[in-house]
DNA sequence: CATGTCATTCAATCCGTACTGAACATATTA
DNA sequence: TAATATGTTCAGTACGGATTGAATGACATG
């Protein structure tokens, strides 16, 4: 007889699975984060594989991503051969480290086009009289990434990072 | 014979397409922007498919979506016929404006979703034991959302918005 | 009112990313 | 050592969102 999960489970692996998804990072790493964050003992693959429905080889590579992010540890169970799993229950650590790291990456990777654009800049190769309104153009995109850079930056490491309470305190203000 | 683009305008495309990619965007609205971002005058519909070798079609939608976020203008020139557009030069208010109703959609389709585990957290259909466990998780899964949402609500509309001026001296002190 | 010009729509197609499942590697047990 | 249990890899595939291009609509002009 196959356990019945409860509804709340299924709703929160929904959940989770869709707002992954919305933020650009593997459904299935969601689910199965979801299902180790509402089970009390530790998980297995095979459990994954059997309450997601999923196949082992992406259990398996989305299981290795949410270790790496901090989202889930492995355990040891008994002397058992078997990998078992737990949730990292800081979602909001989480969140916020995934958000930065994620925001930090994207930065980066459009740092070399847009050196490749100020490089060109530098050569004489433009008609004359735009020279001038590309430089400053070149500028603001420039300012732009800066400012995106900066406010990354900021984004605390942990949920309870000091520098987070503090800026909690400065939103209440807004409110 | 057909104009040479400089180097520096087909860079600052490529970042832009590149950009907006990265960030969920239709890398083809982000050619069209820098496009006219680095134009002086304005440009229509077939200078977009002559210079960065799309469809027609494509070129429609994609004006239309940057239309609706306020990253260009059409324009009415003479009593021409033809859309003329210019790229508004205000990139850090687009860019935050973007970000945060892209925050906003994401959250907003989650809200069902998260509804729904709610109300399946009060039908008594949990094996009892658990029940506890759940609503605990659940609950915080709720703070996650609500913080996101304040988080959310804070950012200005625009970059020349007091709140940011404040913001970015609070920045300051954490640098 | 026929023709040419332009923008829009939408079904078909393309493309990149994520998933599957079989083969493999490794470890345990009989 | 064979049989079983487990995790990993990767080539093939499936899927969703973006793009194409042909058909359509709307408008001006000779």
């Amino acid at each position: 007889m196959k356990k019945q999960r409860s509804d709340i489970k299924r709703d929160v692996i929904n959940l989770a699975g869709m707002g992954f998804s919305r933020f650009s990072l593997s459904p299935i790493a969601g689910q199965i984060y979801a299902l180790l964050y509402m089970s009390e003992g530790p998980v297995t693959l095979n459990d994954m594989v059997r309450e997601l429905k999923i196949s082992k080889g992406s259990a398996s590579m989305n299981i290795r991503s949410l270790e790496s992010w901090g989202a889930v540890r492995k355990l040891w169970v008994n002397s058992d051969r078997k990998d078992y799993y737990e949730a990292n229950p800081d979602i909001k650590t989480i969140a916020l480290k995934r958000f930065k790291e994620g925001m930090s990456k994207r930065l980066d990777e459009l740092a070399p086009a847009l050196e490749k654009a100020g490089d060109s800049a530098l050569k004489g190769d433009v008609p004359g009289k735009d020279a001038q309104f590309y430089r400053v153009r070149l500028n603001e995109i420039k300012k732009l990434m800066d400012a995106l850079r900066k406010a990354v930056e900021i984004i605390p490491d942990s949920a309870s990072d000091k520098k987070l309470e503090i800026i909690s305190n400065i939103i209440s203000v807004f409110k």
